[in-house]
DNA sequence: GCAAAAGTGTTCTGTCTACACCCATGT
DNA sequence: ACATGGGTGTAGACAGAACACTTTTGC
């Protein structure tokens, strides 16, 4: 039994999220060898031996992304023994949601973002991967306003509706949607406006700086609200 | 960077639940080796290169309780690179809640339930894990009655919101938890009475069988309620 | 008849939902 | 002046919290 073991192998895969072009688009890489050459795949890499995972999986996002300060949460482990067809690989899989604005990718032939809504096909069991991230990321949503990891430093509400209506594929109702977002802890009111565009300015937002570090269980859900 | 890779062993360690003497237990079996020799630690085992994780974490359950229809849940995969002294262990920990009545164990030196408030010396990062998997309890709790896998086939209310007080660690209103409880899609009243108390008797409930299998994403939160 | 657990309703409060119009700006 | 997105309040429904007494049984 215990040599049965020996040929494990064991890789961590981020999904990476973002909001870019009113889509939720997801980072992927191309696949240029076998097996599914020619295949997108979510950018993975195996665990070094002097790292734990959440090392590992910040260190895919950071060789990938260059950024770091950003929401990362082990997703689920996945070990089907035919996922992989040659050998048997083990992936911890992470999700991770990143501001486009962060994001200086140059977009290339095999390094890209493209929208969860219209994916490439897609190596190993990817596919199943990246659904699952997009119904834990809504789940976090209605604990917490995770969101503001998509959104820009400075938002307007406007802007924070559109990452919850493309989270929870559903519309939101204008005004109540603003009641509970200003209710928000954490949440600012800057004494700025949009600027650029032709209408009507927004007031911008932004939330106060949250510490975040990967571990599970961050962003405990403080509903309780002080009694005003 | 490739066979850095290939001395990682990955195991599954499977945090088995149940309520005995109004006590929330865990199954711990004594290592009888080091490292750790004499510390208790939670069911594990490799897992095959034939079976996926949910199977190898069956499986350990399967070993040590003889039980297999019961909630089991993949819970979080620990990889710190110094979490097993002697080597690289990666661990997917999974948890499981089972009805006492259902599980005959000879309880030995080596093998038995503990308190979870009251756990004696643990191996490795048990400790973690096992507090994890009450954390996660919690959770699955606020959103479905899971508790009823920790109950007898035939449970009381009282017993019910015994077992809520117990993962929730806090006192229930007794008309408030009864009228939630009764609104519960699944609980069925039986035409049953307790008789062996000494006291008034009371009714008998049950869930309706709910197809349980252990992939992520059972128990979803079927909040809506249909109106009356 | 008494000890012990079973069983039972109402009020209050806060939160969620539904819903329609005026405002500030660029062109 | 008009087109466009920004911004605002109220009423009804529903869910959760607080709270105390009567009933049934064994002894």
């Amino acid at each position: 039994m215990f040599n049965e073991t020996k040929t494990h192998e064991i890789t961590v895969d981020v999904v990476i999220l973002t909001i870019i072009n009113n889509a939720i688009q997801v980072l992927l890489v191309k696949r240029l060898n076998e097996p599914f050459k020619d295949k997108w795949a979510i950018p993975g890499g195996y665990v070094r031996l002097s790292e734990n995972l959440d090392q590992a999986a910040l260190r895919v996002l950071k060789e990938r992304t260059n950024v770091d300060n950003i929401y990362l949460e082990q997703l689920y482990t996945f070990g089907d023994p035919l996922r992989h067809p040659n050998s048997r690989v083990i992936t911890c899989a992470y999700f991770a949601l990143v501001r486009a604005e962060d994001i200086k990718i140059i977009s290339s032939p095999e390094l890209g973002w493209h929208k969860v809504s219209n994916l490439p096909p897609l190596a190993f069991d990817h596919k199943e991967i990246i659904e699952y991230s997009l119904k834990r990321t809504r789940e976090r949503l209605e604990i917490c306003p995770v969101c503001y990891q998509l959104l820009n430093e400075k938002f307007t509400l406007t802007e924070m509706q559109k990452s919850y209506e493309l989270i929870m594929e559903k519309k939101l109702d204008k005004r109540n949607f603003r009641k509970k977002a200003l209710a928000t802890p954490g949440l600012i009111e800057l004494d700025e406006y949009t600027k650029s565009s032709s209408k009507r300015p927004a007031r911008l937002y932004t939330f106060e700086n949250i510490q975040l570090n990967s571990k599970r269980a961050h962003f405990i859900s403080n509903k309780k609200k002080e009694k005003k």
